[in-house]
RNA sequence: AGGCGGAUAGCUCAGUUGGGAGAGCGCUGCCUUUACACGGCAGAGGUCACAGGUUCGAUCCCUGUUCCGCCUACCA
């Protein structure tokens, strides 16, 4: 096969369509699944079906395609299956807002029709993620791709919600849950971000019973909730009140009395009055405090987060408030609140205070502690397992300083409210006989009345809240036809769906054909390793280990490597609003994806978020053209025959770069073991660039153009070998520019794709020819440096001496001679500095090695002083340093032995620097007059 | 409030059995020398946040302080 012709300029918009469509053609993605070999898979994080590519996205699939790329070409059976989550709230939020656009509303087209919609919005829209994925290179198996709500996983999200709810894991039950006003939705905790923010704390005097003039005053930061209090705590052990305690009071504003009760988990004497109003309805504290004390609760707010009068007890607030504050919002309510207090001389004082508050994480709206019935995973039980499995190392989290996270999370975790009160998801699999529950369901009742068309078909308006928590349900796998208890056969479905990362939980397991005994999940689960960003440590790592360990009896992966944030340049997070987004696939277009994808990897180092300056993507655009053009280079000379010898017989320019070669092999190999994707990405760098570009081009130049050379066959030979490993070495990285240029050089194989990845040769480990190249490369950069000094420029021939104070290196020089005469271009005299001219010459001396050149020329000699001064000044700061930790006897007596050697050794070399350099200066100065 | 992480060159970041401070980008000077100006060559640039402690010796280990970020959280 030919050498290849290669465009002058990289087209990676056109090569990475070209090999994109030719990968997924040829089906080199899909793993074999017979045969010896060991599996390595990773599920993908499933993106948001309404979701579209963004820089996280680009990193965390990035990472995995690495990982992926790279075990596949080591011979492994390599499994990444690709997929998105049907995310219920976002979804169902974007088909609503076209539902609004054309007049309409999910509630108007009723269920059934809404969710026909939201499939179809799926079909056509549903990909997007799916296909800039493919953009970005993602070597995932798409014909394993997958959806949560698959008929198959569906089948698992019923299994498991009906084994949980049989052993009492799963229950239903009415409490203060966070409930978005706007979403009309309940959520779990930790779809709640909590926000600081500058409130006000309000101290209300509240009359104590059967005690005129007396006041017991509390604090509170939501005066309008005192509308449903039902007691005030104080601290039991507190001198000021504890009297009080069994005693009544007035609310104000009300007719109500309620009671004061000592309580000492709730109160802290040391905040506001030490007094505290107990609002069972609005506060999971006092909701807490409430069960306690045996309190009752009364709610005020309806579901809108509006005050609802119709929720009052008749005649218990004053007429005039209760007729302006219906229907008000949490703010409108609090000033009207507020201004009645004042009006009645209640209000003591209002403070500024720093709280905070909680927020929906999908629209921001502030989330409402709403008591309601819904449904709950006990998760006590389901945790302890998974502490255990990450304690024991059974489940590895990389960084390892995560741990502590993630243990803090399960040791206080929370029971799950895994119900919401949307259309789009999995509806729960419960049902109620309507025979059963007479008193139990109140269809009728309709919450969004107000709302909402009254015509409306009944079921499409239920809501749960209208199945009282003490309705019988019947849980089942398959959808029960007549009540077991009754006969009845009028069953209502529980209306409710189940929270996205419920279905999420069992991705693992549910995609590779869970509950039924697939081939896949005998092949591949347990997974590898879950790559994965901070933020959904919680939503669903530690949920996807649960439930794995609850229903397969494994770990559902045994690494966990969790990667930085993408943040801007400035550090901040990358919001819309704040317009600082760095949109990958525009990135990808302008500077060519293997340039992005390196840099995410090169800027992956653990524990710190990365801060994505353009102009990092900008230097490995360039570093693409690098490697692009030293193809070109090694294409230009490619014509012609190739001899393979044995290393030992190559040239030196070979032997060193096939053992830095091998050298980077290693350490990149080593480097994604450890998931150091920033080193292994450095030490490609550093290699391609500094030393086969930079040394190893350069060196064989020589050869090529010599049509007499001896060494041009084998050197072409070793040119085509070392660069057709480098294309492997680079494909996980770069697989696009990888599999170009491995296809238009000589090969055998369908695509890089499916090729080894590089292993070590340890006989072309070569110290010796190293630390020659050491000394070489020392004389090449005196010689170098010495041009710059006399402003000669890089074509100009001259003439150099050299030598060194080390018989052996002086050895060296000689073998490396005809490398020196081509890269110091002139003529190289390799003698003892004895015999150089005494006149008009430069002497400069890097290490050992002494360098020396003719001045010809009338030029500024004081650059040339001034570098040999400053040279030796730090030498001898370093020399004095040594001197005197030597002269320490502390350090002889208590140093190791080595670290004294080393020492005395750097000591001797600096001082034999330093006299040649004060030789050297001295000629200068000499010529200076 | 608690927990975790960070602070090293102008910028973004590496730097582990404690002993000579590094890279990329940017900057300065020279150079179009047929792979590459998205380039080559040569340079400049750092009390390793601050204060103590341990040690013969600290960017590194310990304590405290300041600042920044994140997570968790019931101080109404």
């Amino acid at each position: 096969m030919s050498p290849p012709q290669l465009n002058k300029t990289y087209d990676p918009q056109d090569v990475e369509k070209r090999w994109g469509q030719f990968w997924i053609d040829h089906n080199l993605f899909t793993p074999k699944i017979e045969g010896p070999e060991h599996a390595y898979a990773i599920v993908i994080p499933p993106p948001n079906v309404t979701g579209s590519l963004h820089i996280g996205h680009a990193l965390n699939s990035t990472l995995q395609d690495i990982l992926i790329r790279w075990k596949r070409m080591q011979g492994h059976k390599t499994l990444w299956l690709p997929g998105t989550d049907h995310a219920g709230i976002a979804t169902q939020n974007v088909v609503e807002r076209q539902l609004m656009a054309e007049g309409s509303s999910r509630e108007h087209i009723g269920r059934q029709a809404f969710i026909e919609r939201v499939w179809k919005w799926k079909e056509q829209s549903g990909d997007t993620i799916i296909e800039q994925l493919k953009q970005l290179g993602a070597s995932c198996d798409w014909s394993r791709q997958r959806f949560t709500l698959d008929e198959g996983l569906s089948q698992a999200v019923r299994e498991v919600f009906v084994a949980l709810y049989d052993e009492g894991l799963i229950y239903r039950g009415e409490r203060l849950i966070n409930w978005c006003p706007r979403c009309l939705t309940a959520l779990s905790d930790i779809e709640v971000e909590h926000e600081t923010v500058k409130g006000k704390l309000y101290h209300i005097h509240y009359p104590v019973k059967e005690k005129p003039d007396s006041f017991l005053t509390i604090a509170t930061t939501r005066p309008e909730t005192m509308l449903g209090d039902t007691a005030i705590a104080v601290h039991p052990e507190d001198p000021r009140y504890s009297h009080l305690i069994g005693k009544y009071i007035d609310v104000p504003l009300t007719t109500r009395t309620i009671p004061i009760v000592g309580d000492s988990i709730l109160v802290d004497r040391e905040f506001g009055t030490g007094a505290v109003k107990i609002t069972p309805a609005c506060d999971f504290n006092d909701e807490e405090a409430g069960k306690r004390l045996n309190l009752p609760s009364k709610s005020i707010f309806d579901h809108r987060a509006q005050i609802d009068t119709e929720l009052f007890e008749p005649e218990d607030i004053d007429s005039d408030l209760k007729n302006r504050i219906h229907g008000k919002s949490e703010q409108e309510a609090r000033k009207l609140v507020v201004e009645a207090l004042e009006n009645n001389e209640f209000l003591q004082k209002v403070e500024d205070h720093t709280m905070a508050i909680g927020k929906c994480y999908r629209c921001k709206t502030v989330v409402l502690p709403y008591p309601s019935p819904q449904w709950f995973v006990k998760i006590q039980p389901l945790a302890d397992p998974a502490i255990e499995a990450v304690e024991s190392g059974k489940i590895r989290i990389i960084p390892d300083s995560w741990k502590g996270n993630y243990f803090g999370w399960m040791r206080n975790i929370k029971d799950w409210c895994i119900s919401r009160q949307i259309w789009w998801g999995h509806q729960i699999p419960a049902w109620y006989c309507t025979a059963c529950n007479i008193d139990h369901l109140h269809f009728s009742k309709n919450p969004h009345a107000s709302q909402q068309d009254q015509t409306t078909p009944l079921e499409a308006s239920t809501m749960s809240g209208f199945i009282a928590s003490d309705a019988i349900p019947i849980v089942s796998r398959i959808t029960p036809t007549a009540c077991s208890r009754c006969g009845g056969s009028d069953l209502r479905q529980d209306p409710d769906v189940l929270d996205t990362w419920f279905s999420s939980s069992l991705w693992p397991f549910s995609t590779l054909g869970w509950p039924n005994n697939h081939v896949d999940l005998k092949t591949f689960y347990p997974t590898a390793t879950l790559v994965t960003g901070l933020d959904i440590l919680f939503f669903w790592v530690a949920r996807m280990i649960m439930m794995g360990l609850k229903f397969t009896k494994g770990v559902p992966f045994r690494d966990v490597y969790i990667h930085a944030l993408v943040r801007d340049a400035e550090g901040q997070k990358m919001s819309k609003s704040k317009g600082n987004v760095i949109n990958p696939l525009t990135k990808m277009q302008e500077y060519g994806t293997d340039a992005l994808r390196f840099t995410l990897a090169s800027m992956a180092s653990p524990g710190r978020d990365i801060k994505l300056a353009e102009g990092r993507i900008e230097g490995y655009r360039n570093f693409v053209t690098k490697i692009w053009n030293a193809a070109r280079f090694i294409a230009l000379y490619g014509d012609g025959a190739r001899k393979a010898l044995p290393v030992s017989a190559r040239s030196f320019a070979d032997q060193w770069i096939l053992s830095r070669l091998n050298h980077t092999i290693r350490d990149c190999t080593h480097y994604l073991e450890e998931y150091r994707f920033d080193h292994a990405t450095s030490a490609l760098y550093q290699f391609l660039w500094h030393e086969y570009c930079d040394w190893y081009i350069e060196l064989v130049k020589p050869a090529f153009h010599d049509p007499q050379s001896e060494d041009a066959q084998s050197t072409r030979h070793t040119l085509f070998e070392s660069f057709e490993i480098i294309q492997r070495l680079l494909h996980p990285f770069m697989p696009f520019l990888s599999e170009e240029l491995w296809q238009a050089f000589p090969h055998s194989g369908t695509s890089i794709v499916t090729q080894p990845f590089p292993l070590e040769e340890k006989d072309w480990d070569s110290q010796t020819i190293e630390q020659d190249f050491h000394i070489f490369e020392q004389f090449v950069n005196a010689s170098r440096t010495s041009r710059a000094l006399l402003n000669c420029s890089p074509v100009q021939p001259m003439a150099f001496w050299g030598t060194s104070t080390s018989p052996q290196e002086r050895t060296t020089l000689n073998t490396w001679k005809p490398y020196i005469v081509h890269l110091a271009r002139g003529t190289v005299t390799l003698t003892e500095t004895d015999t150089w001219s005494t006149q008009n010459v430069l002497r400069l001396v890097m290490g050992s090695i002494t360098v020396g050149t003719t001045i010809d020329q009338e030029i500024d000699l004081q650059r040339a002083v001034a570098r040999l001064q400053k040279q030796a000044q730090e030498k001898h700061k370093e020399a004095t340093r040594l001197q005197a930790r030597l002269a320490s006897k502390n350090f002889t007596d208590k140093a190791e032995p080595d670290v004294i050697r080393e020492s005395q050794t750097r000591l001797t070399a600096l001082n034999e620097e330093l006299a040649l350099l004060a030789s050297s200066e001295a000629q200068l100065s000499s010529i200076l007059g």
